[in-house]
RNA sequence: GGAGAGUUGGCAGAGUGGUCGAAUGCGGCGGUCUUGAAAACCGUUGACCUUCACGGGUCCGGGGGUUCGAAUCCCUCACUCUCCGCCA
């Protein structure tokens, strides 16, 4: 969530900034720097009346110490009716700062100043183009039929057993998800990202610290008995790693790598678009999440970019990379930069990572820190992106790589897979 | 799942219902001494809300209660440890 004095200071602002996002956000806004100031005015209230009853509280004791019983009888009367009016306080501002706490979070995070305004994801800028888009031979076909004719994902047998998005991956097919989690893995090593192996199913708390819940609960599956979600990204764990934490700066940057299997209910998905691979409810991932000092993120969102781009390179597929236009932009990004590979037989570029800086409102959210020069503690900035995410980039590699005897795997992953064709 | 013990500042570890935000040690930071360092000695050392400031308030696992007053008593939840049971 945004932080409270900058909603309080630059009320105009923060308010232009977020119609970027097709967010009105004037009434909320205003609601809130109204129950601020009332809030202040009842903490000082409120503080007042504590201070009186602690000073009457220790001058009782020191009557019964003294044995002066009358006089401590008297000062508890006193006591007794600041107790009424403090208790009525505190309830009147723990109510204040429930709603205040409750618009503030309604609010989502401020658009990066080069976000351009838009409304869909027709309106997103591409910023690069890499690579040459493939001319398939006269059969090409899309993924799904690869899958079935090379008999390396079955998505009739995951519906049978679990249901629909629910594939399974078979010989050869199963060995490329390996595969490509190991080399993402290798990569993401490599450039000093420190690898995790995080708890698939993380608390509530988890999930309000990086913006799932309140809000999108039903984007995710849950564990009712025990109150626990199932993870829709390797994300959500790796960054609530900090929560509550104060870094020293020497910490800076904090690199973490985490490959896990993603849950997503996608409810509401529909049509070509979730034919195949190309939207499921479980599927790989290997995330990578940074956190930074604020005067240094956008450098790193930078350096998560070219990470992204060395990976797609390496695996010999055309991509481009589009910058997100305020509408299309998640809730708690200030910047999103998406990576989208062609797929050659479906015609279409495939959404395959997401790159973003959330400032600081995942860590304000968390009360993430770090210590400055002057010792204040100070909120910290985090990023992360996916590098990569599996189902697309299977799409692409099948269909990309077709040929009459069958699919050839790029180099640079056949020392992962063992073999350097599927047939 | 059953029984018991515990959760205090960066760490270790005291704490009788009354001036405890909390002894002490270690660590960290600053200083004295030293050519420099170590040792020794002195000082300092949490977070949050509020205030221009002085100051005031909150926080001893979370939440609730008793009391004029709670780290200390009661209830409840979570977590940790030990033993038993079950188990990849």
């Amino acid at each position: 969530m945004l932080e409270l004095q900058r909603i309080r200071e630059n009320r105009d602002t923060v308010i232009k900034q977020l119609a970027v996002k097709n967010f009105d956000a004037t009434e909320i806004v205003d609601e809130i720097i109204a129950l601020d100031k009332e809030r202040r005015a009842k903490q000082k209230e409120l503080d007042d009346t504590l201070a009186r009853s602690k000073q009457l509280a220790k001058e009782i004791g020191i009557c019964y110490k003294s044995g002066k019983i009358k006089e401590a009888e008297l000062l508890k009367k006193e006591t007794q009716s600041l107790k009424v009016v403090s208790k009525s306080l505190s309830d009147n501002l723990e109510m204040i700062v429930t709603d205040m706490n409750k618009r503030l979070v309604e609010l989502p995070n401020v658009p990066h100043p080069s976000v351009p305004k838009g409304n869909s994801e027709k309106d997103n800028e591409v910023v690069y183009e890499e690579g040459k888009i493939p001319e398939l031979y006269e059969k090409a076909v899309p993924h799904w039929e690869l899958a079935e004719k090379y008999k390396i994902i079955d998505f009739n047998l995951g519906a049978k057993v679990t249901g629909a998005g629910f594939p399974f991956y078979r010989g050869q097919g199963a060995r490329l998800q390996r595969a490509l989690i190991n080399f993402f893995l290798d990569e993401a090593i490599n450039n000093g990202y420190l690898e995790y192996q995080p708890p698939l199913l993380i608390n509530e708390d988890s999930g309000f610290g990086t913006g799932q819940l309140p809000d999108k609960e039903g984007q995710m599956y849950y564990a009712q008995l025990d109150n626990l979600y199932l993870i829709p990204t390797a994300e959500v764990p790796i960054t609530n790693i900090y929560r509550n934490v104060i870094l020293k700066a020497t910490d800076f940057p904090v690199k973490n790598v985490a490959y896990s299997s993603c849950f997503r209910r996608e409810a509401g998905s529909y049509g070509k678009d979730v034919r195949g691979l190309n939207r499921l409810h479980q599927f790989d991932k290997v995330e990578i999440v940074q956190i930074q000092h604020p005067d240094k993120s956008y450098d790193t969102l930078e350096e998560m970019k070219a990470h992204v781009s060395e990976l797609l390179r390496k695996l010999e597929l055309p991509f481009r990379i589009v910058k997100l236009c305020g509408g299309d932009l998640s809730f708690t990004s200030a910047l999103t930069f998406d990576f989208e590979v062609y797929s050659a037989a479906q015609k279409r570029w495939l959404e395959v990572s997401s790159v973003s800086n959330f400032e600081s409102y995942q860590s304000n959210r968390m009360k993430l820190r770090f210590k400055d020069d002057s010792g204040k503690a100070k909120l910290a900035h985090t990023l992360n992106g996916s590098a990569l995410a599996l189902p697309r980039i299977v799409a692409a590699l099948l269909e990309n790589n077709q040929t009459e005897n069958g699919i050839n795997i790029p180099a640079a992953l056949q020392k992962y897979t063992g073999f350097e064709l599927i047939e």
